[in-house]
DNA sequence: CGGGAGCGTGAATCTCCAT
DNA sequence: TATGGAGATTCACGCTCCC
């Protein structure tokens, strides 16, 4: 019996499990799944000036139990698994939320992780409340089918020296989309609430697959995977149930110009903007806590705390805040106003932040 | 029948679980756990001729370890839970090898992730076959008891000053640990295999403790965390299986000078100041009764009451009902909402209320 | 057409105390 | 334990609007 032909370039229509079983086995190159987060929200978020934070609470994110959320990512894991070739990986993200149940789970099924890989955010939403740190990550697991799994695809001299010749890391600074990429409906609404951005997807094609390969993505949703698929000279089958994400996908992506066949390659990471905290500098010991700080003429001073604020004696807080205090100002470069008195004369405290930027290049 | 003490300062030689099974209940505030990656897997799955096992076809033996390393999980974070102060939070360190089981398994024991933390290296050691990308980072997870837990510290204020006003993010970049602060031993090589930076444990106790705490370590190695623990002020707990390691840990920690107290003190958040009604405001004659209040662009005003509540003509209440009523909002800080108009300008009421504060202290 | 102020918004498990 | 009120809390971008 003649295997069933694969369906390229193509979204199908359904629960993915059921559409998945329908591929024939063995026949995929690469697997991108952004499955449901498994958000548990409690109630409204307000940001500082009151305004509603739109939040992820559609009924596909929904859940009853982590044993519910389980069974449902295995049940997609082993459809992945059967689909794709012995050479083929998968590449799944997520957030702290669902991450560590979808990794534990691949890993009871039988794949073999290759890397964990952080998607580092330049602009993520803040910490309204100021409870916890800046959620500016999210985590993608990549994947072999097996530990014995050989073959696969990692373009590892093409990423090299699109990096300044320097290895490709696991962890890649990309904004998140918005901007005239951000799919909007008729009333200028998001057209779907949690839109990947092009350039994460362009990483992970370019990373893990060659012109040609068969890219399905189980949760197609608006349609990112394709878009880049096509433009990178890639075929696609993506997997949708909601027609609405389904047929916005398919305008996208039809709207979609592929790259000229040479222009293929990968492209030169950005380079990174180098911010370095005052508490790096106490952290990493190249200024003491206890430390005294002068200005230039000597006028005033403040001492360095453990956790990189600084003490006038009765404020603490920044460098550049109590800079600002002492000279009774409203602000103050920190950096160029604070010196640590030395037998040599006055150092500035920016000389040890060029020092930290420099082992960091 | 009496507590049993906390043995403060203390590297108790033995299993943690066991070990832990003798500590009191609810006495601990901070808990930092390393463990070890793969208990048994390495082993298991590797042969004399170190080939890799085909784990793919053999679900049994790939079953038996991976549920041996969730066991071993599960019985040390049981243990942990336990000795936990209901405000107390755990962090965990680990890689992909095993942080999505160690993420998994605390989650389905009740645990409340607030954040998974990124150790991003500055020096990672290189990919040297080029089949995957280097593995630049570790994750760590930072979670409360349970869903419902209040009152976890979180140095907030202060991890922002520290890093130029901006909130702290859960990306941290911090090297290796090498150099003369990794512990050698008489023969030059070093004690321990995966000794964690003292920076990386400074910043997890600076952002999540505060001085005086106690900070427990169940896999306690070359005690990092003790030492750190002691340089701020903290008091530790560290439990050690290796006698040799205890040993390296314990002199290791008596060479800590401990920082000056002025230096480790948390700077005072401002939700921790000490309350200020604005009726005292009104009391203490800092607004008269009749005052007129504005809002900084002139859109609305307020009459001040006698009694320390406000009316916008309509509605009595309080500074903050009557400034979220007039804006038609949910909530409004009536504190930083409204203003007396004077000579100068408009003067925000919390100036007062700053006012009082500074006569308290 | 340029520049700047202002506004909108993003996968979020986002308070704490007194009664 | 549940409820209600006080009051603390945001960063990077892209877009619109206005001068």
């Amino acid at each position: 019996m003649e295997a069933p032909a694969l369906p390229l370039d193509t979204i199908l229509i359904g629960d993915c499990v059921a559409e998945l079983e329908k591929l024939p086995p063995a026949s995929v190159d690469l697997v991108f799944a952004d499955p449901p987060y498994n958000l548990q929200l409690q109630g409204d978020l307000r940001r500082p000036d009151q305004s509603l934070v739109d939040a992820v609470d559609d009924a596909w994110d929904q859940f009853e139990s982590f044993s519910a959320y389980d069974a449902f990512t295995r049940a997609w894991l082993l459809q992945v698994r059967r689909v794709l070739k012995p050479t083929g990986t998968l590449w799944v993200i997520g957030s702290y939320h669902n991450i560590f149940r979808v990794g534990a789970t691949l890993q009871d099924l039988g794949y073999w992780i290759l890397n964990d890989v952080v998607w580092r955010k330049t602009n993520p939403m803040p910490n309204f409340r100021g409870r916890r740190f800046t959620n500016a990550h999210e985590t993608m697991i990549w994947a072999a089918r097996g530990a014995d799994s050989k073959g696969y695809t990692f373009n590892y001299e093409a990423l090299k020296a699109g990096n300044e010749d320097l290895q490709p890391r696991s962890d890649w600074l990309i904004p998140i989309c918005s901007g005239g990429e951000r799919l909007k409906g008729g009333d200028g609404r998001k057209v779907h609430p949690t839109q990947k951005p092009e350039a994460l997807l362009a990483r992970v094609l370019l990373s893990a697959s060659k012109p040609g390969d068969v890219v399905l993505d189980p949760f197609f949703g608006s349609g990112t995977t394709g878009a880049v698929a096509r433009r990178l000279g890639r075929r696609f089958i993506g997997v949708e149930r909601d027609r609405d994400y389904a047929a916005a996908a398919r305008a996208r992506i039809d709207a979609v110009t592929p790259e000229a066949h040479d222009a293929i390659v990968a492209a030169p990471a950005k380079r990174e903007a180098a911010r370095v905290a005052f508490a790096t500098v106490v952290e990493r010991g190249l200024v003491k806590p206890g430390q005294r700080l002068v200005d230039e003429r000597g006028r005033h001073e403040a001492l360095v705390r453990a956790d990189g604020t600084i003490s006038n004696g009765t404020v603490v807080g920044s460098i550049h805040r109590i800079g600002a205090v002492v000279q009774g100002r409203e602000a103050c470069n920190g950096w160029t106003f604070w010196h640590v008195p030395g037998p040599a004369g006055l150092v500035p405290i920016d000389s040890f932040r060029d020092a930290l930027r420099a082992e960091g290049a």
